[in-house]
DNA sequence: TCATGATCATCAGTATAAGGACGAATGCCC
DNA sequence: GGGCATTCGTCCTTATACTGATGATCATGA
């Protein structure tokens, strides 16, 4: 793949010759479709509960860390604070968290979960593990084990070129 | 304010207990935060160009079968005809691609690339290539072409799941 | 103290991504 | 040859995801 195969020709830059490639070869084109198969699989397994994987990530990121910031949440799920903002206003009106303002600054939010938050993790909980199994269901369990640590090698490598990277703060 | 969640808590570690992993441990996490990660690159490689990572996919594929019906694009690049639609509209708006009615079948429209969009395939497509390269960059060559395979089996393994799989047709 | 810069949440705008529904057109079957 | 299900593109709605800008607030320094 990345050897030479035919690389007579002098038209890329270097390296490879991603432009005569099918999009099934590009890393691009399979990352995207990827993420669109495990976003699939999440909602088939939670169906019936209306949620989404972005918002079962900030209420287990509330869950893992207690009543936080937006600006926190944001760090710990890697979403701009944006997306962040508009996903807790979603979750706010199906009251899975609260809002309230920060005593000791003004300018924050402090986001916490309520009881019918809590509640929907523990129902999800299964559904969604057995939405990331499922996700990686066609590799050997080695083969799977190593491709988690590869995952974790190009996104940490990458990790800030988000607007707001995983880890801040 | 948000030390890192450290691995404290061990309420029953069986197998697989995503509950009580951190999101970075989760295959569904690290997939969309890649995902990001290589918008993001693709976004910096082709600044100056007006062009996102799906726009790329869809006019790749119209060079590389040539003029198509959008359902066959839907299929080609796995998005929903919707969506495909959509991307449509604003290429054409741009002028990268025309779009006819068929004359065989008044309910298809026939998509193909103009001149402009080709210039664009060819400005863009040292830019793109580096994108996908600096989204695997970390890992060795070796790593690389395995986590491709890696990738390729898993979408092809669920490529049933989008409203279009890919190759459709 | 008071101006200044930084920070936090939000707003406006744009681009994927999917589901549901619908009109127009097609093809098939009786 | 006339119903009738199917197909194709589109519309409407909802949900990520990011950029740029703004208002409120805080922290700093002169």
């Amino acid at each position: 793949m990345l050897e030479k195969t035919k690389q007579g020709r002098d038209s890329a830059p270097r390296g490879d010759d991603w432009h005569g490639k099918p999009l099934q070869e590009r890393p691009g084109f399979l990352i995207r479709r990827l993420h669109q198969i495990h976003v699939a699989l999440f909602m088939e397994e939670c169906a019936g509960e209306s949620i989404t994987p972005v918002q079962y990530s900030i209420l287990t990121a509330l869950d893992h860390i207690g009543a936080a910031e937006q600006i926190v949440l944001s760090g710990a799920v890697g979403l701009d604070t944006t997306n962040v903002a508009d996903v807790l206003a979603r979750l706010e009106r199906q009251k899975m968290i609260k809002r309230r303002m920060s005593p000791r600054d003004k300018r924050m939010k402090i986001v916490s979960l309520t009881d019918t938050g809590r509640a929907l993790l523990q129902r999800i909980d299964a559904g969604a593990a057995r939405a990331h199994e499922r996700t990686l269901a066609a590799l050997s369990p080695t083969a799977r084990a190593r491709f988690m640590r590869d995952l974790e090698t190009l996104v940490e490598a990458n990790n800030d070129l988000s607007r707001t990277p995983v880890g801040t703060r």
